[in-house]
DNA sequence: TTTATTCTAAAACGTTTATTTTAGAATAAA
DNA sequence: TTTATTCTAAAATAAACGTTTTAGAATAAA
């Protein structure tokens, strides 16, 4: 029939979604594609299409490995305070940031490019870190997800998404650290007891 | 001797920072910003420099008007408690969200165009933070700031930022008013009781 | 071998970009 | 009035952009 596709698709768009993530959206060229992919832009547009439909693929494929492989990397050990605390201390050896949260401030709510990609990703952490919050407090693997649950959830999930801004900018680790580690024991504390 | 200026150059800023607010450093382009402030791009650029100088002038006026007037609008108050409850609160009420939490995405660690002022503007939110968490916890005003006062507001201004980002994802703002209303209870209960 | 497909490299395209320049009207002081 | 400055509108420029096309080498099946 013809010659066969030489590069894996999957990489390429691992390596555009780092890319992306690094440059944002609209810093990133065709020509800082190219070079991060391997890939000339001939072959970018035949198998892709288009800028944008890379960036959604790049997007979809951080959901489902990246913000997936997070959660499962370190939720749901036997401990989920330690589960959640090291969730967010892992933040701290990614300089690049989350694609995630750097895509909800370039695009604010404008879905044309996003495609509710972003809210996806927001409420896929959110379950995760909901489904912890119930197992500290004691609850049964069968007992519904209390709202009480819900709420500690949401507050963790803004403070992570806090947390990459400040890293973003520059703020030094360390500190943000210390300030991982108070606000868990907090939210995960008072669910525990109270 | 000639001419004499016929706009306001603190009112073509602050119409600049708005837009840049909106729209982001790269998707602004000149005719934006001639559409935004009502200038030509002639005189913007005879009156200011390039486009960088332009953002780079909105950025601190943003600094020195938004978010000093910001913490001079809600802190302060009698009640410390109250005061960063209101500061948090008012985010609810500002779709562009904040230029400093986007520059800080948007340009990361490259100080070329930042010039420091994004840092700037979070310690100055958060210096005036831990003055209430400070006065929340019942010292006196001339007692030394304690290092438990400074962690308290690095926890708040990290939770500030993400409040900011999930509202630029266009999470609801109901919700996020009960996280905010919780976790500052929660963060400045801790040091009044403790 | 033929035919079809996929790649690379480069050229070409039209658009948009930031920026500078030009020409001319408005206005202020000498 | 002359001179100098500031504005607008428009043209001009050069670079960068996303995208398409071309030409040719590589490779796979018929």
């Amino acid at each position: 029939m013809g010659r066969n596709r030489t590069f894996d698709e999957a990489d390429v768009t691992t390596k555009a979604m780092h890319a992306f993530r690094r440059a944002g959206y609209a810093a990133l060229s065709i020509k800082d594609l190219e070079k991060a992919t391997g890939l000339s832009s001939g072959s970018l547009y035949n198998s892709f299409g288009d800028k944008k439909s890379v960036f959604r693929k790049a997007l979809r494929h951080y959901n489902e490995t990246v913000v997936r492989g997070r959660i499962a990397r370190h939720l749901g050990g036997p401990d989920p305070r330690a589960s959640v605390k090291n969730l967010f201390l892992s933040l701290l050896h990614e300089p690049d940031g989350c694609l995630l949260t750097n895509t909800a401030i370039e695009f604010a709510s404008d879905t044309s490019i996003t495609a509710g990609e972003v809210e996806n990703g927001f409420h896929r952490l959110e379950a995760a870190l909901a489904r912890e919050v119930h197992r500290a407090s004691g609850a049964g693997d069968t007992a519904p997800l209390s709202s009480a649950s819900r709420r500690a959830a949401l507050r963790l999930l803004v403070f992570y998404q806090g947390i990459l801004v400040l890293l973003r900018s520059g703020r030094d680790a360390g500190a943000l650290r210390h300030a991982i580690i108070t606000e868990i024991e907090t939210i995960l504390g008072e669910t525990t007891n109270g």
